[in-house]
DNA sequence: CTAGTAATCCATGGTTTTGTGGAATACCAA
DNA sequence: TTGGTATTCCACAAAACCATGGATTACTAG
């Protein structure tokens, strides 16, 4: 085997990696594991996806080693091998959002930034990690997580309250009514705390969103707390 | 359009990056243009491509975003399109290192490690950006760049000097004869400067190997120097 | 041991990449 | 204009990938 051959073989063997970025029904796999660890058949409910489309997927990422699995009982839980890969979705993501134009007009179509009074509303401004412990820390917010209950158990911002989306309008009574609410989810591009933020909102409160979620929160570090099953 | 389907058009919006990180001959050309623009024919030359391949694999990199283009005459210089590009080819090769264990075998086949008396030798140590910044601004070792010319003029460490490999044997009468060299090339992959350092040795030299190249130098934000075409 | 559940394996058609020659385009130099 | 050169576009066959349905494996609960 000659030289060429051989680098072709390492950079065969990177390519691999990057292969396994290469399908959107992946990423979002990757997106929904970088909240925490998940079984084959919530991870399809939640992608939209066959369970056995998943598992082909779900494959795919594991061969690449972006992906390790732990088995319980009769049901598989798959996570992602290491905080590099997070690293790397979210690496990702910004250069296509840097470098397509493309990915900015699919973004606010996603939000729902384009539609005045369904999403975000009026006041679309957002905070900063920086500000939220600020403000958290001086008690003149509530930090609102309003992902799904597993993924705010897997690992939330201290001292978070957790009103998962669904629930929130049902649940407004559990909000202090005269604090400012900071609403936080998965990461930069989930649609959630844009929805929660029109629902505070239209119910009269004040509500702004973290400009980042749980996953920008992880990769800088910050303490997170978790919360065995109820 | 439903949310499902605008969640997955962005996500394939993001997945375009990754598909054209997906194929071991574009992350050559990559690895190439994190040294400096080149024009197509080079290239597809240096790459082991036919110009018509290595062009349409340009245009698929184009396509994603991650090179753009600069027309000079006849003749098109392709270039890495940020420095966010080169951080996540890097990362990408570290995240294959970390989780496939096929990578580091290969690794050592195509750099020559297991041919003890080929490429690096017996002293296979090396050293670090931080030993290389001090024993150099001591003066006591010269820093060898072994990277073909085009590459050195386009960005090389400040006080290198440049014998491209493949002159190197001709040449060894330019290196003082009784001061360590530290040869260093593209990045940690890079298979130039192994080969160097077993040159040096067998003409009964000390030399040493930076224990990365170019592309990490760069992404540390160090200082470089660039030279006009001779 | 049997029934039931979760996940993977396997086979298959439909779509997308890949590599490659040959034609077309864009530019330069007289 | 007329060549000449660098690059891209086009067409096509081989290979790889995708989604999906049915069979199979691995485990748990009686």
């Amino acid at each position: 085997m000659g030289d060429r051959e051989k680098k072709s073989a390492l950079f065969d063997e990177f390519a691999r990696v990057g292969k396994a970025l290469g399908s959107g029904k992946r990423l979002e796999l990757v997106d929904l594991l970088a909240q925490g660890e998940r079984t084959v058949e919530s991870l399809a409910n939640a992608a939209g996806l066959g369970v056995t489309t998943a598992s082909a997927h779900l494959q795919t990422l594991k061969h690449a080693g972006l992906v390790s699995t732990r088995r319980e009982g009769t049901r598989i839980h798959y996570r992602l091998a290491g905080d590099d890969i997070a690293r790397l979705f979210n690496l990702v993501r910004a250069v296509a959002q840097t470098h397509l134009s493309d990915v900015e007009s699919k973004r606010i179509a996603y939000l729902g930034l384009d539609e005045p009074d369904a999403g975000g509303g009026e006041a679309r401004e957002e905070i900063s990690r920086e500000d939220l412990l600020a403000r958290a820390t001086a008690g003149t917010i509530t930090v609102l997580d309003v992902r799904p209950r597993q993924e705010y158990q897997a690992a939330h911002i201290p001292g978070a309250l957790s009103i998962p989306l669904e629930e929130l309008s049902d649940r407004l009574g559990e909000l202090a009514p005269d604090r400012e609410v900071v609403a936080y989810c998965r990461g930069a591009y989930c649609v959630l705390s844009y929805e929660a933020v029109g629902v505070l909102h239209r119910s009269g409160r004040r509500a702004t969103r973290l400009n980042e979620g749980m996953l920008e929160w992880r990769l800088a570090n910050l303490p997170t707390a978790a919360e065995a099953a109820a």
